[in-house]
DNA sequence: CCCGGAACCTGAAGGC
DNA sequence: TGCCTTCAGGTTCCGG
């Protein structure tokens, strides 16, 4: 499942192969992959465009053309993006290809038809209402405390609102809040400002993590060549039901919160009141 | 505006 | 062996 350190990812690695080439064809093996304009404007217009430059916000990707569109791209749960010989055969999970010059291929693969492209003149109006992102110089503990402040849902629910600070999900919460030592029910606007901090800092932490070891390969993400990540390797908590907590050898637990399996120790991260 | 739950979507895993 | 249910969770939509 795709999260900011995986999309950063497979940025970096994507980059180097297809900025500067021309889009020569586009294959579509299931329509609703499209979500903007109709499927066949999307084809028309893309063709012919070369990509001057490759960006992230959040878990979007944002590929740039000479026209000035973009064509913004998320791969939600199970999308990856993989770099082809343009003789490859596509697989069945296949669906969609981008055909560049040069004999190279992206090929969209989503056994779960859940990812999604938007071809637009202005980002904004994708991606327009993220939250800060949480690498960049805007994302300090301050502006984290203000973002808390009366806001009564669970914090856990909160990290991973899009919209409250961009490109974390279920995996990267969980990891961040058991390094802040923070119970994921807590309520957002009741933390004291030791423990936004400590927050702020374990949220950094876990995401470069994450981009070092090329993101967590726990369902079906690949890297652009097919490889795995190596982050789920060094994951404390995240999936780790039943496992003995790393800290202090407490049985890990799992609640639902908003429908995600929620990981925590229940002794390094007390209860709320 | 804030919050919580359902819907979208399909493969994998587990129960019987 | 096979049918059925449940689970996975990023985003959007809707109701309170």
């Amino acid at each position: 499942m795709p999260e900011l350190p995986e999309v950063e990812t497979i940025k970096n690695e994507l980059l180097p192969h297809i900025v500067g080439h021309q889009i020569t064809g586009v294959t579509l093996f299931w329509d609703g992959i499209v979500r903007q304009p109709s499927v066949g404007e999307f084809c028309s217009r893309l063709i012919g465009q070369r990509l001057t430059r490759v960006a992230r916000r959040g878990k979007y990707l944002i590929l740039s053309l000479t026209s000035h569109e973009v064509l913004i791209i998320h791969l939600k749960m199970t999308g990856s993006l993989l770099l082809k010989p343009a003789s490859a055969e596509p697989d069945r999970f296949i669906r969609a290809i981008l055909h560049l010059n040069g004999e190279t291929a992206i090929h969209f693969r989503d056994p779960r038809k859940l990812g999604a492209m938007w071809l637009v003149e202005d980002e904004n109006t994708i991606i327009g209402k993220l939250g800060p992102e949480p690498l960049e110089a805007e994302f300090t503990p301050q502006i984290l405390l203000t973002r808390l402040s009366k806001r009564r849902a669970p914090i856990k629910a909160l990290l991973f609102d899009q919209t409250f600070i961009a490109g974390i999900g279920n995996m990267y919460a969980d990891e961040a809040l058991f390094a802040a030592g923070i119970h994921p029910l807590r309520s957002g606007g009741n933390l004291s400002p030791d423990e936004v901090g400590r927050l702020h800092r374990a949220v950094q932490q876990v995401l470069r993590n994450g981009i070092k070891n090329m993101g967590a390969s726990t369902d079906t993400y690949y890297r652009p060549s097919g490889e795995t990540g190596f982050a789920h390797h060094h994951f404390q908590i995240a999936h780790r039901g039943g496992k003995p907590c790393p800290a202090c050898g407490t049985p890990i637990e799992r609640i639902p919160i908003r429908n995600r399996g929620s990981y925590f120790c229940p002794k390094c991260q007390p209860a709320p009141k």
